[in-house]
DNA sequence: CGTATTCTTGAAAGCGCTTTCAGCCACGTT
DNA sequence: AACGTGGCTGAAAGCGCTTTCAAGAATACG
């Protein structure tokens, strides 16, 4: 009624399949797209008016940006790439969920990619991830070498969580595995067990290195002379942790306590030692790591390490929306916690 | 050296960012950009000669096609969207798992996003899955009703998992969810069990109505009255397994065996019992159902039936790959089978 | 009241690729 | 020898949005 069209070349009006664009907006508004784009971007001032009337048009057209334009447009896809190795872990998968619900808040979409433990896949992914032009890259551990990380991401907005980075527009972080395990281990020892067996995780990963020496520092803390003959390594899997707990039964190795690096090689540990007819913890005291859904309805509930895999993964979030946002991300993670459950006994003597 | 170039107006040589574009290509392989293209896409026959130019001009500059702008141009963006409920889940994961994988041999990218057992967050999710353009949308079970799901992906491809439902261009597939809960509950009642206790999932779900189903059917064929005192509703997660426990122990509803309609709320339940000072399989026999990785180490490990949640999640790719290819799916889901564990026994008497 | 600034705003040029639309050429036909 | 064919190929027009660039409007200053 007010904007009389001084020429109405093109009316993009509606087009056939329904979808509403942004010049269609615009048309309505009685505007340039221009303006429309920068009141959806707040990139520039705009009159109140033709905010208004801008906005009022986007309600009655039901208008969405096209994010596949505007990332070609603009440079930007509002998507971040997630590194996992398996998407169907437990552990991942409260990471994961973490992750995109506060990816969520800020608008960006999560594009997970797995790595299946595996340096090539782990490559392949970050590059799918790079082709598909993601504003960042989150990667959770992985164990590809730290040269190439760097060089594949390279300037690229990039959180890694796991182990320690350097690089502009890197941010890195850990939870303090160390200071878990210790914990763990240090449990163990109070409870009067000396011989406490250990299995280490794919020894690959910074994490579990870490708990390693974890479980070293609390041993020698105490002074109780480190026995090689009871530490195994697994792989991080329920089925490593069975396997695990065989062959440190056919060692012979008279064990009374065992820490397993994660909650899912504990699970493993358990099944392995109640088929050779040792019991938790009558027989033998048991502590995971992770403090994961499972771990406190294990049979019995797992004694563990808490770390919040939920928090971690909506940390690492929070770093990469800030990166995005060229800010410096400082994440606080809260300390490793011993929870306390039935898997683990006083000594009998 | 053979081809002269006729005008150097505009030599994109390298960008500063060092991404190629394919007018690159087409400049060193001496072609024009249409060419490349038709050559990347197969679209339509080009000569021998410029085909190797090409290739060799795309090894050499490492070009990878950017999918954002073809999604912009072609309208078709190689990405699929996921909808599940909870990303976390050790359910959702292996079926994520098996998607992921198959979408990758075709050069699919999956784009999950949760519902969070929500109907206004799997709408919305939905809507965000729309707004990024994704080629075709897998929805994993979810609450939303049908209509809502059937208006909301009208027009775009479509796989839905759990619920029967027609349209053009939208497959649908179940899994036989009332076959196996009548094999677990018929594999009690030839245990000698009578008093049969049964956790429902949340009956929103066809495959929680379809397990009561199944329940209700061979207790019939055993000509089993039905008791509704032996029968609670929960919601699939091992607390509400464990809740559950509570509930129809308060009830004095005497059963001596238990059959969860999936394997989390089996496992919540064998706590749950645990804490009552009932074991199992001595005091009380328990059936899962999924077979999940959790249900092998359960302790004691569980009797379940097994579906491969994997395979639902590869099939349900697999149709939609077929789908985009204008195809029709046609899915063949392994039959539903008992896996016999230790948490069942014959009854004593 | 004229000129220098600062604000708003629209036109237009892409972003990198796909896809008509013709044009060109080598054949095969009467 | 004239005229269709069909096969390849390049030019050019977008896809829907962002982002210069510069012009016009509004405000400031002397």
């Amino acid at each position: 009624m007010n904007s009389k069209p001084t020429s109405a070349k093109k009316a993009p009006s509606s087009r056939p399949d329904g979808v509403v664009t942004l010049e269609q907006v615009a048309d309505m508004a009685g505007v340039s797209p221009s303006t429309v784009s920068r009141i959806l971007n707040g990139t520039a001032a705009v009159s109140q008016v033709k905010k208004d009337a801008v906005q009022a048009a986007i309600r009655e057209l039901g208008f969405r940006p096209n994010p596949v334009a505007r990332g070609l447009a603009g440079g930007r896809t509002l998507s971040v790439g997630v590194v996992t190795q398996i998407i169907s872990s437990p552990f991942y998968g409260e990471a994961l969920l973490g992750i995109e619900r506060e990816l969520e808040r800020a608008g960006y979409v999560p594009l997970f990619v797995s790595g299946n433990w595996h340096e090539d896949d782990e490559r392949k992914a970050i590059e799918t991830l790079l082709s598909r032009r993601v504003d960042g890259i989150i990667v959770l551990a992985g164990r590809l070498a730290d040269e190439v990380l760097l060089s594949l991401t390279e300037g690229l907005p990039t959180v890694v969580v796991g182990r320690q980075l350097d690089r502009p527009q890197l941010y890195s972080f850990s939870f303090d595995n160390r200071l878990g395990a210790r914990l763990a281990t240090q449990h163990l020892i109070d409870q009067g067990h000396r011989r406490i067996a250990f299995i280490a995780g794919d020894l690959v990963h910074d994490d579990a290195v870490e708990r390693q020496n974890g479980y070293l520092d609390a041993l020698a803390a105490a002074g109780i002379p480190f026995d090689a003959n009871l530490v195994v390594q697994s792989d991080f899997t329920e089925a490593g942790g069975m396997l695990a707990v065989s062959r440190l039964l056919e060692r012979d190795s008279h064990f009374t306590a065992l820490f397993a690096s994660n909650d899912q090689m504990a699970i493993g540990a358990c099944l392995g030692l109640h088929r050779r007819n040792l019991r938790v913890p009558d027989d033998v005291s048991l502590v995971g790591f992770d403090d994961l859904i499972m771990a406190r309805y294990a049979m019995p509930p797992l004694t563990t390490v808490r770390q919040s895999v939920y928090e971690i993964g909506s940390e690492a979030a929070t770093a990469m929306l800030d990166l995005l946002r060229g800010g410096s991300p400082r994440v606080q993670l809260p300390q490793p916690e011993l929870v306390v459950r039935e898997s683990t006994r006083r000594m009998a003597r």
